[in-house]
DNA sequence: CCTAATCCCTCTAGCTACTGTAGCTTCAAG
DNA sequence: CTTGAAGCTACAGTAGCTAGAGGGATTAGG
């Protein structure tokens, strides 16, 4: 029954204290048992949860996709097509910002890239920026 | 002398009225004037510059950067370096975020791939995500 | 001129996923 | 038994908005 401090857990998992308060706060951790004074007691229990959570987190999975996942993850004789298409999901998403940050990437090369390096009244940056006849038709 | 509501100023940039409020209120849009009956009216310029600050955000440039850009706007005779670095700075956190996030793409993707489709036992999606004695030596 | 519809006003709270602070208590080592 | 590190709660703050409550102003039609 080994038991681990707040503090323990924390550097276990590369976390910090207030984030592990906050998990148990949103539901995220079970809340665990306390000493007489107060403070938490961990099992080897929480510490794999929180390890999966970590891992699920540095992925980038939002809270509400690993508390799918977490639920999912207690029933090991279910089909796992809803664990898989919440990572397809979050693979589609990933998709979609790496295309976004694309396209803007593009214009911000191109508006430096033209850009004469004299003074102001004649920088492309600004004027691509100020150009709002252009930019009200395209963006929206 | 064209006065614009407040709501034909956020038809005409693609903001929320909301929106243009709280620009006033931390300082990126000035006050414009208003009614006797306490309504706000905006003039040509405020379109202008409400024009120039919804082009920048969505180019991806936060309120801080497009603070430092209105002001260096205002200056057409300076040289032009602050505003390159400025767009010089944001290129490179997109290409940042580009790359960390291609990264996340082949991990996840490779989890999805790999998966067997069969039950939650033995689905590699959930596997990874508990194998902390990998993940805490790879990521942290 | 009156009325109804639409717009606008302020103020407050909420969103994500934490992080930081203040002021106090508890624990473990020596 | 003392001391210093670590823990506790509660609240505020981050970025950039968005949503709602409970009212007042404006305007177009009749």
């Amino acid at each position: 029954m080994s038991d681990y401090s707040i503090g323990h857990l924390a550097r276990q998992t590369g976390y910090a204290v207030q984030t592990l308060r906050y998990y148990e706060e949103i539901g995220l951790m079970p809340a665990p048992p306390r000493t007489g004074g107060g403070q938490r007691r961990y099992s080897a229990a929480h510490l794999e949860r929180l390890s999966f959570i970590r891992h699920a987190r540095d992925l980038g999975f939002d809270i509400d996709a690993i508390r799918a996942l977490l639920r999912l993850a207690e029933h090991p004789n279910a089909p796992c097509t809803d664990v898989d298409q919440i990572a397809l999901a979050h693979l589609a998403s990933i998709d979609d910002k790496i295309a976004r940050l694309q396209a803007l990437r593009r214009e911000i090369a191109q508006m430096t890239e033209s850009c004469a390096n004299r003074n102001i009244a004649n920088c492309r940056v600004i004027e691509v920026l100020a150009e709002h006849k252009q930019c009200l038709h395209d963006h929206h």
